[in-house]
DNA sequence: TCTGGGGTCCTAGGACCC
DNA sequence: TCTGGGGTCCTAGGACCC
């Protein structure tokens, strides 16, 4: 348990990653995102600020970041790359004598019982040593320290306590709290909560009853600014693999479909094989010409590694949901075993 | 805005068992 | 006899995050 928590959030991550090994690129807008190929279906992973500013966002159709921005370079994400870069800042961080919780490529959690702002400037200073940048937040809780960073961005810190919870954030939506999307927002307003406050002081039954058991007293501790000062400095362990592909042009042709399931559950099997665990189930992901997407899923039985008998469940999970319309993406996962004791 | 890829967690209904 | 209630597993889907 610590008694302060801090969120490290690195800047425009994928852009800035590459700007790091091409610092030719410093200064002009970046966008990240795709294989390198035609823009047909890709979405931008990151856009650097000087993107930003011509109104390019993540999760925006490239077309249309290219007509936005046509000047801006445009680079292929190459997650092995980034997941060096970030293995490498995470070392760092690790490296300052604080527990240390990894939460994704570019964030990690950093507790503390010392002078929180001492440690921010040396997290600041860690990352800038590695030539990046990162904002961080400081809570006296998991949930307040990462809403902090929101207003840290870009390259600042910002403090968020019992304290300022409700005079920052009381008359925000309740999106404006990790774990709260549209989706969630609307059922809320729904049930005429609007702000954070309203969530706060909302029935915990009250909100059961629409968004579930579990889940309703969950938000509206949101709400409240709860979270964890106990932090998780274990390895990652990863509960499943998945890949899957957003198809240039839509398949109908279901030999094709088939090759094209065949290639994305050996590359898992070959993930699985990596991970060193068992694959208990496979499921598959099937998406067709109006978005509209199907899963299937099955125990493998008996649990194992084996490419082949992981692209036969997918194989038949395939054939059982049979997909009559055109198919514009396809996918598999498999989930593992839980990780068998002894050292990691 | 014609909508990626890789993940996690929660919910709910039915099966099955006692 | 034709009825009960609870627990747990399996599965599909939704929501969310970066």
């Amino acid at each position: 348990m610590s008694r302060w928590i801090l969120h490290a959030d690195l800047d425009q991550f994928l852009a800035a990653a590459e700007v790091l090994r091409r610092p030719e690129l410093a200064g002009r807008p970046v966008v990240v995102g795709g294989h390198g190929g035609p823009d047909a279906r890709t979405v931008v992973a990151t856009a650097s600020y000087e993107a930003r500013a011509f109104g390019v966002r993540s999760g925006m159709p490239m077309a249309a970041a290219r007509r936005r921005c046509p000047d801006a370079v445009f680079l292929p994400s190459d997650t092995a790359y980034y997941q060096r870069v970030s293995d490498e800042v995470m070392r760092l961080l690790r490296g300052l004598g604080e527990p240390v919780e990894v939460i994704g490529w570019d964030e990690a959690f950093v507790g503390t019982d010392g002078d929180p702002r001492a440690l921010a400037q040396r997290i600041r200073e860690t990352v800038a040593g590695t030539g990046l940048s990162c904002a961080v937040g400081i809570g006296d809780n998991t949930l307040r320290a990462k809403t902090a960073t929101g207003y840290a961005k870009p390259a600042g810190v910002h403090e968020l306590t019992a304290a300022n919870w409700f005079g920052t954030l009381g008359a925000e939506p309740p999106e404006a709290l990790p774990g709260i999307g549209r989706a969630t927002g609307r059922t809320l307003a729904g049930l005429g909560i609007t702000t954070v406050t309203r969530l706060a002081e909302s029935r915990p039954g009250d909100v059961a009853a629409e968004l579930g058991p579990r889940r309703g007293p969950y938000l509206v501790s949101l709400g409240r600014g709860m979270g964890r000062t106990e932090l998780d400095t274990g390895p990652w362990v990863p509960r499943s693999r998945s890949r899957e592909t957003t198809f240039p042009a839509d398949l109908t042709d279901r030999a094709e479909l088939h090759a094209a399931l065949r290639t994305l559950a050996l590359r898992v099997a070959d993930d699985v094989a990596e991970e060193g665990r068992d694959c208990v189930r496979v499921g598959i992901r099937v998406r067709t010409r109006s978005f509209r997407t199907s899963t299937r899923s099955r125990g493998l039985d008996p649990p194992g590694r084996d490419a082949g008998p992981i692209a036969a469940v997918a194989a038949t999970l395939l054939d059982e949901l049979d997909p009559d319309r055109p198919v514009r993406l396809l996918g598999v996962r498999a989930e593992l075993a839980a990780p068998t004791g002894g050292t990691v």
